[in-house]
DNA sequence: GCCAACGTTGGC
DNA sequence: GCCAACGTTGGC
């Protein structure tokens, strides 16, 4: 039984065509320093849980393409490389602070922009709508996965 | 660039 | 364990 996950991306970081390109279309899902949505990736997420790739802090948020896990959560490198934006100084690699999953592209699809999200009553239960929500990953429930499918075409 | 929301830190 | 200060997120 599968999970539904909604995934934020800076575009700058990496792009719903960042991902098309990457080698096998997946990309690991790297420098997440939030323990809720480290908690969602260690514990929950399995390859095979479906993905919404969501560009965000750019011109158009919105939901850009369909993705899904495609690796269980392993050790994030980038914790321990004092070079990398992701340093956590504070991380040991005897036990390691943060995890994260790799994420392969299902197709690219038309942007469903936020602010045609707030105005779907069907979707006005998703997580990444409610005020105040900063959480870089949320759970997607069933029917709000279908109700994005249905307005993806 | 502003600012509201909220997670993290650290003194007590 | 409380909570104020601070930093980050992310839409606008």
């Amino acid at each position: 039984m599968s999970q539904f996950w909604l995934m934020k991306s800076e575009p700058s970081e990496c792009s719903i065509d960042d991902l098309a390109a990457a080698p096998a279309q997946s990309v690991p899902w790297i420098g997440v320093r939030n323990y809720q949505a480290r908690n969602f990736m260690r514990d929950q997420m399995q390859p095979g849980d479906g993905v919404l790739f969501y560009h965000s802090s750019c011109p158009e948020p919105g939901i850009a393409g369909l993705a899904e896990v495609s690796r269980l959560a392993y050790v994030d490198a980038s914790q321990f490389d004092p070079q990398s934006p992701y340093f956590d100084a504070k991380s040991k690699p005897e036990q390691p602070r943060w995890l994260h999953v790799d994420v392969k592209l299902r197709r690219k699809t038309r942007l469903l922009a936020l602010n045609e999200m707030r105005q779907r009553p069907e979707l006005a239960s998703m997580r990444v709508l409610q005020p105040g929500n900063r959480l870089s990953i949320t759970p997607v429930s069933p029917e709000e996965w279908q109700a994005v499918l249905a307005l993806l075409g």
